[in-house]
DNA sequence: ATTTACATGTAAGGGGTTACATGATTTG
DNA sequence: CAAATCATGTAACCCCTTACATGTAAAT
């Protein structure tokens, strides 16, 4: 259910395009809910199907833009989302699963790909880093400037945790490797 | 296609049933990979008809414990997907949404649910560190055990990240509820 | 004998991904 | 006018979740 609020918080901001709201999520919302533009368009069909968005009257043809706005409905089901508490979620990381699957069969390539995991990590924290920079650099934010900022460092400080703990992983595999490998176990 | 090596990592470790392989899940692998019963049983159920694991004959009931085990095939597979890249996923995090919606309609009750999700991180972190201390505190562990910790320790970490950062984003979203509410921007 | 814990499943539905189809607009 | 880019959608499938159904074994 959270597409949807996040789609309905991106129009509030904004009345936009499906097209438009992919591109948003790619450096937004999406840091924490990424989103194709095929599940975007589906679930803009759902709400105004239900009312709480209305497409800007337009004569409705496939390779025309659509513009979409929130009703009252709309921001009122956003409101009531966000009252309604949510434990958090386990993490799923299949990266995780394979280091836990060499634990049995052995490493094997992972060393390697979990170099690349640690590139991919820090490309991703730069551009952030990029973005805070051009973003949020005001001396005096306004409220919502200071928690899109807060967000923003959320993906800052993750991806630098997994720099680091990649980094450390990748020195145990690459010494368990030099010093016997786990399938002699 | 992560739950499924799950499966296979679990048996090739020791023969188990699906009842047995849910509750490991719960304290091992599910940190970063939960699984309910009802899917472990349609895993078992595919991998089997694939070939992948066998059940050790018994007379097949619904009441009675059914123990599988990996087939030459099922290690295979398990050994290739080890080798497939995947790239990292980005994160999913509903509570981070709702952070975002409320920089537009305002935090409400909001800093009551991260000051309820630190808790659960706190929580969840206790357990860890629990498990660690009684599994992992042999002096010379073997190249299995490191990994194992190592995973673990990746929980750990997660959990305390986190838990600053939430306490970090409660002070601030406190101080921002304190001089003028978000809406009123 | 009944309750509780153990154990295995089925069914329906939600939400997401990948692949494919199609039309409109801009640029060389 | 051809190609690239912008833009909206459909269809099939995958994996997971929730709710429900059913049977066995142990404890009181």
């Amino acid at each position: 259910m959270s597409l949807r609020h996040a789609i309905l918080t991106a129009l509030l901001e904004r009345p936009s395009s499906g097209f438009d709201l992919a591109r948003r999520f790619d450096r937004s919302i999406g840091y924490f809910w990424s989103a194709t533009h095929q599940s975007i368009y589906r679930e803009l069909a759902t709400l105004e199907r239900e009312g709480l968005i209305e497409s800007l009257p337009q004569p409705p043809s496939r390779g025309k833009r659509k513009l979409y706005e929130v009703r009252l409905a709309g921001r009122s089901a956003l409101v009531a989302w966000l009252g309604q508490y949510e434990e958090p979620e386990r993490s799923r990381d299949a990266l995780l699963v394979r280091l836990r699957a060499a634990s049995v069969v052995g490493a094997g390539p992972l060393v390697e790909q979990m170099r690349l995991h640690r590139e991919a990590h820090e490309e991703r924290r730069a551009e952030y880093l990029e973005i805070a920079e051009r973003d949020f650099s005001d001396p005096h934010p306004d409220a919502s400037a200071q928690i899109q900022h807060l967000i923003l460092l959320a993906g800052v400080g993750l991806e630098t945790y997994w720099m680091t703990w990649l980094s450390d992983a990748i020195e145990l595999l690459s010494e368990v490797d030099r010093s016997g490998h786990a399938e002699d176990q």
